[in-house]
RNA sequence: GCGGGCGUGGCGAAAUCGGUAGACGCGCCGGCCUUAGGAGCCGGUGGGCCCAGGCCCUUGGGGGUUCAAGUCCCUCCGCCCGCACCA
């Protein structure tokens, strides 16, 4: 067990309510385990671990300094998101719709001078070793649509006025001859440079300042009209030496690819809008009458001796070497992703365990000191700067290398950071001389099944897999992937169907639950209750029916157990499979049996607890039914029925079992089937005429096909079909069905 | 727009490899037990015919492959999720 708690909420009730975060999470991890022992979740509790505690936070910045000192950590002026109510930054992926993901808040961008860990250089092996992993396919896919890889060229493009080259990627190199004009992105450091002197340098400055005030959202919007100012320029195609006018627009991206892009509107659809509007010449480079703008494949044209007629995906093989051979250009590779951003400025996190020294600049605070503790404040307020700034005494300390003045880093890290190892330190929860111990590691990793909603798919997840394969790289573990098997689960929603929330009152609280229906019920219920990588919703009269499965299974084994039933059941005695059952009792044995194999094969294979469930109560249900069976039969399935019930009712399941048995049900090993028990004698052969069934009869199991057939035809639906019709060919499906085709 | 997923009774769902559609549970109907039943036990329950033996229809719509399709293929419709000016 582990909780993530540095963060957000805990900040923001402190700021509610006054009370220190520290003592707001201890108390909220004091109800976690409260609760967890009443719904009987029965886990490793040596190994609990917290991520605001010291013992915790100082291995998160241990690892922090072994990343910067690789380079993976490091500081720089960016454009970044800011959150105007949670007065923080944000990574990326933290930003949804243009909104902060915590708080629903419209983000700004900010340039700011931030820490970020350098996750786009594993981008291609964050990619490629996604083929490795037993993963669902949508999680897979959430993770490629991210990192965003792009295959192209880099094609250099020259302002010959100022003499400045230009390069931009290109996934079409393809369509470079029919590139009739150059945009660049209103945040490209070179815009007023090049504006400069001309008639449109006002122009210019006022859309940039515009373009730079627009919040996430609205510069985002898909649908928004193009529109872009000329910045008075011209540059040089590479390959034909065409002059063509440069603009800036907010339509270009200054963080993918160079922040400047060749426009080519006949083959392509944003720059076709920006041509249309701006009534550039349009020309067509690929294909021969398809409407433009036309995106698909077909034979070059209006381009060059060199290449016209050639396929358009050949053409670009041979302009990308040809670029090459000019110097003009290079194969070259793009990625959506961005490299993560993991300052904070606020004050419920991990340090950040640098200093900052006039003389030295950034110093890393020496292991030997860690953990830098976060000190205590009044006032936890987010000012736009974190609230740590408050706490001089602490903020002023000296330089770890030259010994003079210094200032702490105030900022706090994004607490991703704190989950993206903790399944490290499971391995080794005590270990105070180091994160862990590298053999003891290399004993417990990878994680065999990992378990978590999906929407972790794109941060926690992507997150750890960086952060092992950095430290895989440092040889600190011995793994490329944290997760080799991963199961996204479904959401218990509200009795309306609705995610459960405060604001809508539809919120299931477990005190009451467990009080009316037992843990047991409703952990059973839980798992009943569909699939489990479903979302379901809450409903009392479903537990309520699991209720009575478990109550119906009680009053069995306490009938057998207390004599009613049992006049020797006063005397508990193991569950064992009777030698020779017959007739009801044979009957259940083979259900006992076939419930065994099934509910195990169920759990194990494919996460159907639902289905296993169903099997225990079509058992039970058999019991109730066959009550003339013999003792040993319906003890044996009863008990049978206790076992195979433990891990979803564990406290009814014991105590049924311990009544039978007298033994505890935890300390036996899991049932097995008796294989000869699985199979019956009979089986109904089911016969179909022309693929309709029309009769099911008793047949031998294992009999052969002609055994098989002759029942068939001797079953009295099947006669009075076959009257008057040839049979033209039998299809036999042993031990299960018959279809006879007739015409 | 691109990518992924889903669509089965009144409801949650099952059918695991192309082989009996609807297991199991909820709800509903009936019976037993009972002073009583909001307890318990037993039975019924997709729709429509019916000479009571059966027959026809049915897995979002349409088409196809097959002896056989909820399952495979094509197509259309609807819903959900992810990404989205990424050059």
């Amino acid at each position: 067990m582990g909780y993530d708690a540095f963060g957000l909420p805990a900040e923001n009730n402190a700021i509610k309510t006054g009370v220190h975060p520290r003592d707001a999470t201890n108390q909220s991890i004091g109800a976690f385990r409260h609760w967890f022992h009443r719904w009987g979740i029965s886990i490793d509790w040596s190994r609990e671990i917290a991520s605001h505690e010291p013992s915790y936070y100082r291995w998160t910045q241990w690892i922090f300094l072994r990343m910067f000192e690789r380079g993976l950590a490091y500081r720089k002026e960016a454009a970044v998101n800011w959150c105007p109510n949670d007065q923080t930054v944000l990574a990326n992926e933290q930003v949804v719709d243009g909104r902060c993901e915590r708080c629903g808040a419209l983000v700004e961008v900010r340039q700011l001078e931030q820490w970020f860990f350098r996750i786009t250089d594993y981008a291609d092996r964050l990619l490629d070793d996604l083929d490795r992993i037993d993963w669902p396919r949508h999680v897979k896919t959430m993770q490629r649509n991210w990192i965003g890889r792009s295959v192209g060229a880099q094609v250099v493009f020259r302002c010959e006025e100022l003499e400045i080259d230009y390069p931009v990627f290109t996934t079409r190199p393809d369509t470079l001859f029919g590139a009739t004009f150059f945009v660049m992105a209103p945040e490209h450091p070179d815009v007023f440079k090049l504006a400069a002197g001309t008639e449109h340098e006002h122009a210019v400055h006022e859309y940039v300042n515009k373009a730079l005030n627009e919040s996430v959202e609205e510069r985002g919007a898909a649908e928004k009209p193009k529109t872009g100012v000329p910045l008075g320029r011209t540059v040089t195609n590479p390959v034909n030496g065409e002059e063509i006018p440069m603009f800036v627009a907010d339509y270009v991206l200054m963080e993918y690819g160079t922040g400047a892009i060749m426009a080519v509107p006949a083959h392509d659809e944003r720059d076709f809008a920006f041509a249309q509007v701006y009534r550039l010449p349009i020309r067509r480079v690929v294909g021969t009458d398809e409407e433009l703008p036309y995106t698909g494949d077909g034979p070059i044209v209006n381009s060059s001796p060199l290449f016209d007629g050639m396929h358009n995906r050949r053409a670009y093989e041979a302009i990308v070497h040809w670029l090459e051979l000019e110097a003009k250009g290079r194969p070259s590779v793009n990625y959506r992703l961005r490299d993560w951003l993991l300052s904070r400025q606020r004050y419920w996190g991990c340090p950040i365990p640098v200093v900052y020294c006039e003389r030295d600049g950034i110093v890393p605070v020496p292991d030997a000191d860690l953990p830098v503790a976060l000190p205590d404040v009044e006032d936890f307020q987010p000012k736009g700067r974190s609230p740590l700034a408050a706490a001089t005494d602490w903020v002023n300390t000296t330089c770890p290398s030259c010994g003079g003045p210094a200032r702490r880093e105030t900022d706090t890290m994004d607490t991703f950071v704190d989950s993206s190892w903790y399944f490290l330190r499971y391995c080794d929860a005590h270990n105070d001389q180091a994160p862990w111990d590298r053999q003891v590691l290399d004993g417990w990793m990878p994680v065999d099944q990992y378990i978590g909603g999906v929407e972790h798919a794109i941060l926690h997840l992507m997150y750890a897999r960086f952060f092992v394969k950095a430290l895989a790289d440092m040889d600190l573990l011995g793994v490329q992937e944290p997760f080799e098997a991963l199961f996204t689960q479904g959401m218990i929603l509200g009795p309306d169907g609705h995610k459960m929330s405060k604001s809508r009152g539809n919120v299931i609280s477990p005190a009451p639950i467990v009080d009316r229906f037992g843990a047991d019920a409703a952990r059973a219920y839980v798992l009943f209750i569909g699939p489990p990588d479903q979302d379901a919703a809450w409903s009392d009269t479903g537990v309520e029916g699991v209720e009575r499965f478990l109550a119906r299974l009680w009053r069995l084994g306490d009938g057998l157990a207390d004599g009613t039933e049992d006049p020797a059941g006063a005397v508990p005695r193991p569950a064992e499979q009777p030698p020779s059952p017959e007739g009801s009792g044979l009957f259940l044995v083979r259900k006992a049996n076939w419930a065994i194999d099934k509910v195990t094969r169920d759990m194990t294979g494919r996460f159907a607890f639902n289905t296993a469930i169903a099997a225990i109560m079509e058992l039970v249900n058999e019991v109730y039914r066959h009550m003339d069976a013999d003792l040993e039969a319906r003890r044996f399935a009863t008990a049978t029925a206790a076992s195979l019930v433990f891990p979803f009712a564990p406290h009814l399941g014991t105590e049924v079992y311990e009544m039978l048995t007298g033994e505890r049900v935890w300390e036996q090993p899991w049932p097995e089937p008796d294989p000869a028990m699985l199979q019956a004698d009979t089986f109904q052969l089911v016969c179909q005429i022309n693929g309709k069934v029309r009769d099911r009869v008793d047949a031998p199991t294992g009999a052969p096909r002609e055994e098989l057939e002759r029942l068939c035809r001797e079953a009295p639906n099947v006669r009075a079909h076959l009257d008057g019709h040839e049979i033209v060919k039998i299809i036999v499906v042993p031990d299960k069905l018959i279809n006879l085709v007739v015409r």
